[in-house]
DNA sequence: TTTT
DNA sequence: TTTT
């Protein structure tokens, strides 16, 4: 049950390789970053102007382990899932939030894929009445590490053995 | 698994209370007609021009249910879902066809609810994953037999022995 | 101004080639059907199903054109755009209703594209905010009359050589 | 122009009044925390959890007056518009990263609004193309200094003087 | 009628 | 047919 509404749809393209970990419980984490952009002219200049915008991204379960098996860097996607903002501590014990996009849909756009898997994952009506009791997001009770985030690309030496470590976006 | 997205968010009003049936399996199927208004000044009179886009609305089951029981005509209600289009004969043996949101979300903006429920109703993962057994049989008091459909403009008479009968928008 | 809301998102490929044609103004029509899929596999029988549905997309103006130019049979799309059903009348002079997607956005996925053209027509905020006096909808010189309408609502009886022609979906 | 789609649709109450200052150009911006939740039964104790998440949302021109105008602490609100992450430098000089929902349409969605307006007020393109040109200098009463985010943690002092400053989240 |  |  929900109070409001929370989604993200994105289409981007990933700026690295997938990095999947796994929960104590065996589920899949994957994370990833995609990159959407925006251009336009400047209205005073008339000059090009480019913004691209930087997207966490992360998938649980059986979407992260599909995504950390198909996509890989430059990977066009389509996303959908909500918002959710972490706290976390920074080295010097402050306070840090990052949002990332939590996955719950997902769909490969390029034909490229090669993988002979094709394409999307859905979370659509028809799985609900159709397919077999749905696995999603199925969070697992033993779990303990705190799970969900994966590793900065320019990691700063000495704190990397944690999984929920305090690297930012 | 879905290769594309069909994907429709409403927010609007209901035209009329619902309507509720049941499928054989015993899964409730409810109706609604929803409307959504945009309104503009013309451009070049300068008059308030407004426009209301009306739509048929299905939900399913639990969704089904829960609609049937919680919204009236009048209530203000969020909808997500995916658009179809069905195929069906007049009664001069001709095609038609109808399009129609078929509801995977659900939610009361009203506040007014007065049914003690509160307010929304999510078809989110959690729901579907965690909630008990769908509950078939609870019947709602306003089915009988009409046809699932609104205000038929040309009803053809005699066939409402079937779920996924005829009737246009 | 809205009073609601009416949105609809797809990704999907195109059946046929688009077809364009003009108003009188000189704003371009362009028609489109896309084709969006969902597969999954039968609970009882465990056989493997798809159905296909298919969307009838319809792009004004400059969307018009560069879905006229750089669209064809095949070609991946997202479309953001909301629903309309217009009513119109059937040779045998009953009503018919047809429910299109009008399009606000769109964004090609191809990468084959060769087109040059690189990819989307946005619609976003920064448009506003930093774009020049806006450019979206950018309508053609020639227009005299009132562009953005089109098909009137009870079309005039034997002009099937107008754009707005009596074939349903 | 974009390439790539990014995406938000939040339903959700403000947490707190909107809080408005202007830009050297006399736009203005909105800032607004809107809550969204999420509930469900703990699967294993059955015991009901929940878990409320909070999103950035920000308003320029227009909108900006408008939320700053009709919106309120508790008010029920559909807002749509794309995901923005700011970089910003903490007391201690090191970059922080704050994550915003920039709003491109807005609703309201109580009818108890009693402000005369009504309710919704889109951000579709008829708005845009033909609405009179934005009143920039319609300056909201409880405008002053405040920073535009709300409840920094710890909040910087004394760096009012930027729009884009650095408070986080 | 598309696509995988 | 709703709503403001």
């Amino acid at each position: 049950m929900a109070r409001g509404i929370n989604k993200v749809i994105l289409i981007g393209n990933l700026g690295q390789d997938p990095e999947t970990r796994y929960m104590p419980s065996g589920g899949a984490v994957t994370n990833v970053t995609l990159a959407t952009s925006e251009s336009w002219k400047d209205k005073n200049t008339g000059q090009p102007q480019e913004r691209t915008e930087w997207h966490r991204v992360v998938f649980f379960n059986r979407l992260g382990e599909i995504a950390g098996e198909y996509l890989k860097k430059g990977s066009k996607v389509y996303v959908e899932g909500s918002l959710r903002t972490r706290k976390w501590q920074g080295q010097d014990g402050q306070d840090r939030y990052t949002t990332e996009i939590v996955a719950s849909e997902m769909q490969m756009l390029d034909s490229r894929g090669g993988s002979g898997m094709g394409g999307g994952m859905g979370g659509g009506m028809d799985d609900y009445n159709q397919a077999p009791p749905q696995q999603q997001q199925r969070r697992q009770p033993q779990q303990s590490a705190p799970p969900q985030q994966n590793q900065p690309p320019q990691q700063p030496a000495g704190n990397f053995d944690d999984f929920d470590d305090d690297i930012p976006f």
